[in-house]
DNA sequence: CGAGAGTTTGAATCGGGTCAAAGAGGGTGG
DNA sequence: CCACCCTCTTTGACCCGATTCAAACTCTCG
């Protein structure tokens, strides 16, 4: 029943809600309601005022990338996660105010508190609560990805993780096709997403280059060996689990 | 059938989930429940056998230490986190067959698959639902901190920080005095948890030794300069959210 | 009194960081 | 349309934190 052009709010979380569960009319109507909200732009800031921690609103990301990133005192800065458009901002278990969330290019949000409130409310929206709760699943997956890279893997081995893992996120949305999608983030913060400094971001980029594994200008990255970059990142995508309640 | 001394399971969970909100007497009665439960021992292996994950089950962990962790291929490891005695094993959101969980110790478990059904109900138990959602909020953000230690902080850094987490979090468990508390992990595991290798693992405690910071020895872990290691470490304890529902 | 596991130490090496400066785009205003 | 500027990328040289390899030491336990 929905029409949503290709490029609406709801059509992007359709995509992505649809490869872990069918969604009833209802649940699209419900997901459909989001396209009248108005959508507020930001520049390279934090997109969560300070003291939003525990108020209750949520806020949907439906473009641009943003990241969750924790400042040390003396300027060092760690992403703990990026955040893609159809990603939700202000989940009670991750804003807090030592955590902050960078718009990473101008980006685009609408409010979205259903995601905190009714939609998670099982006995109310079984099947929303249920695809909410398995997307839960896949980012403490992506995290647990995060600490392996950080901890045990090399330069190469880790940037080829963040890329293989962005193109199935991406793929998941519509917006990857063939390994190739929309890279609009800076060598600086891919650094501070794998723990790496600019320069050597730089260098590993010239090396996956010269391996033929990459082609990475103007905002745009296609993966050209995947096999060779999936071999080196040993990424595992996150199996939905088989046993989904409902 | 076990008679509840003041090591019992319950009395450990209580001291932990009073600090999060106070228990009624139903709570603490299906508390009390698991002191009946016979406990299985096991020695240093995996504490979930394979194809475990998303079976439905859970235990809780009485005694000894657990650690989830990554292997990679070529054999690096790469612990995601530890698992102290009053901690979960099991919950769908973490157990996949790719992170393997490792007693550390001989360590002792308990059937509590309440932790992942009726407990969790909020229409049934509204109480322990909250508590248990609140530790959750508090794993994540061990998590961030796990992230963060092994994408920025320095070898010191690491393992003062990782310290820090083990006092408070033991100190909630009554498990922990003026941050002196048993630690029955070899070096190479310090090294697998903060990315470290067990060589510089040692070099750097010894340089806390010197510094005066840690007296460690015979199993047995006291932080002597509590100021010095939390300036370093950068540690943010979870700071339970003001508005708990309910 | 071994034997094995864990800890400690040294020396050589390496992955990655830091510093510094030179290109490359992409906007903006004259 | 060009000059200018700011941001981002790229490259070289040097340095340092951490790894690796190897061997000695210590402790515990049978």
């Amino acid at each position: 029943m929905t029409i949503a052009r290709s490029s609406s709010i709801s059509a992007l979380l359709l995509r992505r809600y649809l490869k872990l569960a069918s969604l009833g009319d209802h649940e699209q109507c419900e997901l459909h309601r989001l396209n009248q909200r108005k959508v507020e732009m930001w520049r390279a800031e934090t997109l969560i005022p300070p003291g939003w921690a525990g108020s209750g609103t949520a806020r949907l990301l439906v473009s641009g990338w943003a990241g969750r990133a924790r400042i040390l005192r003396d300027g060092r800065r760690q992403f703990i996660n990026l955040i893609l458009p159809g990603d939700v901002i202000g989940l009670p278990e991750a804003e807090r105010d030592d955590v902050k969330v960078f718009a990473l290019t101008s980006a685009g949000t609408v409010r979205a508190d259903e995601f905190r409130g009714e939609w998670r409310d099982a006995s109310r929206e079984p099947i929303l609560a249920n695809v909410l709760g398995l997307i839960d699943e896949e980012d403490r997956v992506f995290l647990i990805n995060q600490v392996v890279r950080l901890g045990r893997q090399l330069a190469y081995e880790r940037i080829a993780s963040l890329f293989i893992e962005l193109d199935y996120r991406l793929a998941a949305r519509g917006a990857s096709h063939d390994g190739s999608f929309a890279f609009p983030i800076t060598q600086e913060i891919i650094g501070d997403v794998v723990g790496l400094s600019v320069v050597h971001v730089n260098r590993t980029l010239q090396q996956m280059r010269q391996d033929g594994c990459i082609c990475l200008k103007g905002g745009h990255l296609q993966i050209l060996n995947r096999d060779e970059m999936s071999r080196r990142a040993e990424f595992l995508p996150p199996q939905p689990h088989q046993s989904a309640k409902i």
